[in-house]
DNA sequence: AGCACGCCGACT
DNA sequence: GTCGGCGTGCTC
């Protein structure tokens, strides 16, 4: 037995992938021992690092001569909350890593360094400004009847109970949050809200309108572009209680926000929720715990809400709250059509109808927006006399034409040439682009609209840092006549004299071989509708029109989008997964392994499938990922499944430990509940 | 993941 | 002679 009259042992979660805790020795007297929840500087091989204290103990099993001293410890700061370690414990258990490796990259990054100057500073800036200003907030909009009933409802709602807000873009489910939070914010003193939405710079006006309505009130902002010194100054601001609202994407739900009362999720279906590197987790699944854990109220908000928040309101986890109607008077829906692309052959991507209804946007002085997932000039290039095509020598992918930069771009791996003159295998001159992206859209309506002012907004044209904003701005100022852009137009921006929408190509994704596309794509139509008629309709102007232009005009998929009916698609798409043993039926987890060679990955993903078998697990086939091949590196894939949750998590937890073993120089991951497999 | 140690090839 | 390539082994 060593002498540890003098000392204790910490207990430290550090962030490194070893599945460890690891023990520090620590002097000080009996009764005096620092707090879990503490971050401490400690000698780490070579460096020092920090590490998250977990555990107080008197003795180890270490061997002493490798136990070392701890340095420091960081007293200044109030302990991680038991509550907040319990959330970094879950999030470490179910996706199956360190909890070392999910609790510190949860804090800001100033915190993790050697010195402390950056933390002194940002207390003592705290400090000074910890002084609140009142005012009164500015029009409050009235409700109508189903926001005001959906506002009271969660706004008095406590315990635990965690609300669908389902309701159409533009029904002003924003208000419907505002308000409830106004209620919380009355009713629990120094209580604290998070409110969570997918991609903050797509949401600017929201920031802005929370300052307004609660002037009293401090609100603190978590994203990834704040600056290290923003950060740990909004960090902290939260930590201390003193920020009552937080306002963040997914990073947000690691916050530690020790007098948490309510969650809202806004857009609770987005993709971005899911972090889809490092640590691999669903921020709404997490806050969805976080809610069950304090025992909270939790909203989350959507007109397509995901197929797993669907079901749970189906089977009654979840209560239900329904807006129908857009909050503006007399902003109605905007009706959509779908116009025949066999029966209406396009020109240059466009039918005749839709050129039609550009025309008589522009001769009403309206906006139009044209939607089409797709940036570039075209897709590919290819050779008709040999059929060569523009393929990336680094990944399964072709290389994108850009035409203004007369270059050759693949998306995947950003490999960059410039447009070969001729063809490199027969030697054609006449290379021709195949398909068509937002670049050739554009060149389209110029030559078709010469008096057009017309703006493409994608990631091509908003490289620089702010033009995003500044293309948006002009929009918002009327001096665009016609839009055409990505996914990038599709969230979050009230267009005020938007009346037409036209989606170009969405028919790709119907015969997707990833299941949730179908689901993906009825959300991102209606996003993207939803961006039309969101003002009152004014006297003697066009009623709001989504056209859509598709090959498959009968498809069930686009007659619930005419009809505004995501009940009986969800419904429906829910039948199927159950038929089919999908989720959210079903549980699933992935290996991913990639190496310079295919064989050399599946071989690896054999060798884990034949691990011992287990009741209620199917473990699948190796296969390659449908894009095998990303810049020189291999990539394949294996799935698990269960029925049982539970037995999944047992299972993997056993499955890891063996694939640890497992000798070789091979990359792998594990991705639990993936979303793209 | 870092980081050090270690053992072989081409540079001032 | 040494700078540096990345294989292998360790981190309380």
């Amino acid at each position: 037995m060593p002498d540890t009259s003098h000392h204790c042992i910490l207990k430290v979660a550090l962030d490194t992938p070893l599945n460890a805790i690891f023990d520090y020795r620590w002097p000080c007297e009996a009764g005096a021992e620092p707090l879990v929840g503490q971050l401490a500087l400690l000698p780490f091989g070579a460096r020092e690092v920090v590490g998250l204290i977990v555990g107080i103990a008197h003795q180890t099993d270490v061997d002493p001569a490798k136990l070392k001293d701890a340095l420091a410890v960081r007293s200044q700061l109030a302990p991680l909350s038991p509550q907040w370690l319990a959330l970094a414990g879950f999030a470490a258990d179910y996706y199956q890593r360190p909890l070392g490796e999910v609790a510190l990259p949860g804090l800001p990054k100033n915190l993790r360094v050697l010195t402390t100057v950056a933390l002194d500073r940002a207390l003592k800036k705290l400090d000074k400004n910890a002084a609140e200003h009142d005012g009164t907030p500015l029009n409050v909009p009235r409700l109508n009847d189903a926001q005001q009933e959906a506002a009271d409802a969660i706004g008095g709602a406590t315990g635990y109970s965690p609300t669908l807000l389902y309701g159409v873009t533009g029904s002003g489910k924003t208000e419907v949050y505002l308000q409830a939070c106004a209620q919380v914010l009355e009713r629990e003193p120094g209580g604290q809200i998070l409110i969570l939405v997918p991609e903050i710079n797509l949401t600017p006006q929201l920031e802005g309108n929370i300052r307004a309505r609660f002037p009293g009130v401090m609100l603190a902002t978590l994203h990834s572009s704040l600056s290290e010194g923003e950060r740990m100054l909004h960090w902290l601001a939260a930590h201390q209680g003193r920020a009552r609202i937080v306002l963040g994407t997914r990073l947000a739900i690691l916050a530690s926000l020790p007098r948490l009362k309510l969650i809202v999720i806004d857009e609770e279906h987005d993709p971005s929720y899911k972090q889809q590197e490092g640590l691999r987790y669903s921020a709404r699944d997490l806050a969805v715990w976080r809610a069950w854990q304090l025992g909270i109220p939790i909203v989350l908000g959507s007109a397509t809400p995901s197929l797993e928040s669907w079901h749970h309101a189906q089977s009654g986890r979840y209560r239900k709250l329904e807006l129908r109607e857009r909050a503006v008077k007399n902003a109605v829906l905007p009706q959509v059509k779908l116009l025949d692309m066999e029966r209406d052959k396009p020109k240059d991507g466009l039918t005749s109808h839709l050129v039609a209804a550009l025309r008589q946007r522009m001769d009403r002085g309206e906006q139009s927006l044209l939607f089409l997932n797709r940036r570039g000039y075209a897709p590919v290039i290819c050779c008709e006399s040999c059929g060569w095509i523009s393929n990336c020598n680094r990944c399964t992918s072709f290389m994108v034409l850009h035409k203004p930069e007369h270059r050759l771009r693949c998306h995947h791996c950003s490999l960059e040439m410039r447009i070969p003159r001729h063809c490199p295998t027969c030697g054609n001159v006449d290379l021709q682009p195949l398909g068509r992206g937002t670049q050739r859209v554009e060149e389209g309506l110029q030559q078709l609209f010469p008096e057009a002012r017309i703006l493409r907004i994608d990631a091509d044209s908003t490289r620089k840092k702010g033009s995003a904003k500044e293309a948006f701005d002009t929009v918002h100022r009327g001096e665009v006549d016609i839009l055409i852009g990505t996914q990038m137009v599709a969230k979050g921006h009230d267009f005020k004299k938007l009346t037409l929408v036209g989606i170009l190509n969405p028919d790709t994704a119907l015969f997707s071989q990833d299941y949730r596309a179908s689901e993906r794509l009825f959300a991102q139509l209606m996003q993207v509708a939803g961006r039309a008629g969101r003002a009152a309709q004014t006297e003697g102007g066009s009623a709001s029109e989504v056209l859509i232009q598709t090959r498959y005009p009968q498809h069930p998929l686009y007659g619930a989008v005419v009809n505004h009916d995501y009940d009986h698609f969800a419904t429906a798409l829910l039948e199927e997964r159950e038929q089919a043993a999908l989720p959210p039926y079903l549980f699933q987890a992935l290996l991913r392994a990639e190496a310079p060679e295919l064989a050399t990955a599946i071989a690896f993903l054999e060798q884990a499938r034949d691990c011992l078998p287990h009741p209620g697990i199917t473990i699948n086939d190796p296969i390659p990922m449908s894009m095998t091949r990303v810049h020189n590196v291999d990539r394949a894939q294996l799935l698990v499944e269960s029925a049982s949750r539970p037995a999944l998590q047992a299972f993997l937890k056993y499955w890891l430990a063996e694939l640890r073993a497992i000798k070789g120089r091979i990359k792998w991951s594990l991705e639990v509940d993936p979303l793209d497999i």
